[in-house]
RNA sequence: GCUGCCAUAGCUCAGUGGUAGAGCGCGUCCUUGGUAAGGACGAGGUCGAGGGUUCAACCCCCUCUGGCAGCUCCA
């Protein structure tokens, strides 16, 4: 007798080498149908697996969510099976489920378009219509090599021998249907019972990838499709994408008045418009508050520097390739030409850096560092908190870029901190408290830390070790001490010391980095800094790098997003809009507009000829939180009608609104309901 | 950067080898209306840029620029 102990710890003892299916009908009627695979002893396993001894087994159903992923790797193979029927030529190379579907990468030199999902979609309805089982079958791996090989198809050959240097058994084949009639693939499984199970499902997108990832490898054509138990789920699926299509900063930002990126200007070059600057103005005003009572200092440096500034920082020629190109001095280009030099020649010092120019800034720190030395500094001065918003320019790869969280030109909210090794631990510690603080207040607590710590086999670190070990104790006890869950990633380190990442996630539940955290030994060691110490002797600074939000841009393109366009009051480009119901009222309503005005609170009014209805809708659409009706009823007694967020709140006198509206500003309250 | 798709009015998009259309927005006028769209009229387009094929190109071909998706990359 085999021995099934079940998630609830119950034992069930069943003959020797029945498959979990059968267990599950043991158990009820009704398991046994919805069983889609089962677990054995942690693994996902076909329901037609054959239990032996005693092992810990669960069923899993349409509800577990790694079922999901078997059904979606099951689509990916009828999904397969279509392309192939479509395109006979197809040769497949890897297809496994995702987090929210799966893909299939095809070698076929005709490119398939969006125009071919409908053809797709046709032919994987019909072989799901047929409810073809899915059969496993499996070949000791020198015959199963030896097929393969004859198949001709050696992405499949590098599949099987990649699972031979992995340590599987065997081989391992599923027939979708009956062995020699029906569509097979290499595949380790498992997979659902019969292609019947997949009730929603749609070809999504098509995109090209590489072999093992590999650029310079071959070409495939990866097509994404997603499915579901339900076609219910598929539906509510499809809805969540156009929700979060609609909330896109780069949809919502344009239509709001917040930015624009002009062609004109440039490539993933950001345009600030009058609404957008009252946003980043507002998060600024906001950390720079923070900032001077953590004792930080303000600093300004310009966007370009020479560039040995950055030979001796080593981000020239190290990183050259994500810089804009130097800008070259007049007089050096002169004189080379005068030498003879030709444009190719030139172009080569260039690369070199062997020219007198200067860099557009890829990052603030040289210039910071140059503040640093420009006066000598006692251990009394130390820590010293150099903050600046730093704009940068990287010359991201075109197809990197994207709305406002990709761009070329970008503003950090940056600090530099300098301070003793002992001083590190309790810097990172206020560090992440800024960040925390700064996440907390716009409600995003939605957040994973990432410690990046070295990898000790690697020789990419510089850098000696026992400072290491103590940095990356620092940074592990600071995140530990912020009381939120946290990952150590070793190899994630920057090149000169660990780091802590923030990476948060919005309310349609999409990540981003923002925030980061980072300690460096090297910097101050290129840029030979120093301090005098209470033993009057001369030693080396370290430094911090940190920056709450990352960059303004993405902050911002992801606030948008976040809060649907719907900003809490303190961050509102236009607080409150006054709508007089006719022009008879449009003096009074013109008298609210100015006290208000006059009070701090950015508000604007609606003098159009439009009826009240539409004027409600267009400041809805704009979505200002206060709407204040003005109508000669509320003109006789001196008075406004609120709206808040598109509900009535009544009337109200308008030194009560301003004192509601001031204290709705003053306490920084997230929007409490996102329209 | 690579691959695929895309580019028509301010926006969202129709459309045809014989030099263009809708809705929204915008302007003017009428209406002065009470909580998410009142009505009429009107303006607005080198059909992304450059080249080619053609009697004729917005449409077909090539190049470039830009956008989207993905791959790869992100100090």
């Amino acid at each position: 007798m085999a021995v099934a102990i079940l998630p609830d710890g119950s034992r069930k003892e069943i003959p020797d080498g029945s498959t979990i299916k059968a267990l599950a009908d043991g158990i009820g009627k009704r398991l046994g149908q919805a069983a889609v695979a089962g677990e054995i002893d942690g693994t996902v396993v076909d329901l037609t697996t054959r239990l032996t001894g005693e092992k810990q087994v669960k069923i899993l159903t349409d509800r577990d969510p790694q079922a999901l992923l078997v059904l979606r790797h099951s689509a990916a193979h009828v999904m397969a099976e279509a392309i192939q029927r479509i395109w006979p030529g197809a040769l497949l190379a890897y297809g496994p489920a995702l987090d929210n579907g799966f893909y299939y990468d095809i070698a076929l030199d005709q490119p398939i378009s969006s125009s071919d999902f409908a053809r797709i979609e046709k032919e994987m309805a019909s072989i799901i219509a047929e409810d073809r089982p899915f059969v496993r079958y499996e070949l000791p791996f020198a015959e199963g090599l030896k097929r393969l090989e004859a198949e001709g198809n050696r992405y499949k050959v590098d599949n099987a021998q990649r699972a031979q240097q992995a340590g599987s058994a065997c081989l391992s084949w599923y027939v979708t249907g009956e062995k020699g009639r029906n569509w097979e693939d290499l595949c380790m499984g498992p997979h659902i019972p019969s292609t019947g199970r997949i009730k929603g499902f749609k070809v999504m997108s098509v995109a090209q990838s590489h072999w093992h990832g590999d650029v310079t490898s071959d070409r495939f054509q990866r097509v994404y499709g997603t499915a579901f138990f339900d076609k219910k789920q598929l539906d509510e699926y499809l809805h969540l994408l156009e929700e979060a299509r609609k909330r896109d900063h780069r949809v919502l930002g344009p239509q709001l008045g917040l930015f624009a990126i002009d062609d004109a200007v440039g490539q993933g070059l950001v345009l600030w418009k009058p609404k957008g600057a009252v946003v980043r103005q507002e998060l600024q005003n906001f950390i720079s508050e923070h900032l001077r009572r953590q004792g930080y200092h303000q600093v300004f440096t310009p966007h370009i520097g020479r560039l040995g500034l950055y030979k001796t920082s080593g981000h020239f020629p190290y990183y050259r390739e994500s810089q804009f190109p130097p800008l070259v001095d007049r007089e050096f280009i002169s004189q080379k030409a005068a030498e003879g030099c030709s444009c190719a020649q030139l172009s080569n010092l260039m690369e070199a850096g062997e020219i007198d120019g200067y860099l557009l800034k890829p990052m603030n720190c040289p210039h910071h560092i140059r503040i640093y030395a420009s006066e000598p500094h006692s251990y009394r001065d130390l820590p010293i908190r150099l903050a600046e918003f730093g704009t940068v320019y990287r010359w991201e790869k075109s197809g990197e870029l994207g709305g406002m969280t990709r761009v070329r030109g970008f503003t950090q909210d940056d600090a530099h901190l300098f301070c003793m090794e002992e001083q590190v631990p309790a810097e990172v510690l206020g560090c992440l408290e800024l960040v925390k603080i700064v996440l907390g207040t716009l409600g995003m607590n939605n957040y994973r830390v990432r410690v990046g710590l070295r990898d000790p086999d690697s020789a990419k670190y510089v850098g000696d070790p026992a400072q290491w070990d103590r940095a990356e104790a620092a940074c592990l006890a600071a995140a530990q001490s912020l009381g939120v869950a946290f990952t150590k990633e070793p190899g994630e380190a920057a090149f000169y010391g660990p780091k802590i990442d923030f990476v948060v996630k919005d309310v349609i539940g999409r990540e981003w980095q923002l925030g980061t955290v980072q300690v460096d030994y090297q910097l101050p060691q290129r840029f030979d800094l120093s301090y005098i110490g209470a033993d009057n002797k001369s030693h080396r600074p370290v430094m911090i790098h940190r920056a709450p939000f990352g960059s303004m841009e993405r902050v911002i393109g992801v606030l948008i997003e976040h809060f649907n366009g719907s900003f809490p009051l303190w961050l509102s480009p236009v607080q409150a809009i006054v709508l007089p119901i006719s022009q008879k009222t449009s003096a009074f309503a013109q008298q609210v507009m100015e006290q208000l005005r006059a009070a701090g609170v950015r508000v604007e009014m609606d003098d159009s000829a439009d009826k009240i209805g539409a004027k409600i809708r267009s400041a809805s659409l704009q979505k200002i939180p206060y709407q204040l009706v003005v109508g000669e009823k509320e003109a006789a007694v001196n008075k406004v009608a609120v709206r808040h967020r598109n509900a009535d709140q009544g009337q109200l006198d308008v030194e009560e609104l301003l004192a509601r509206l001031q204290q709705e500003i003053a306490t920084k309250g997230v929007a409490e309901a996102v329209v």
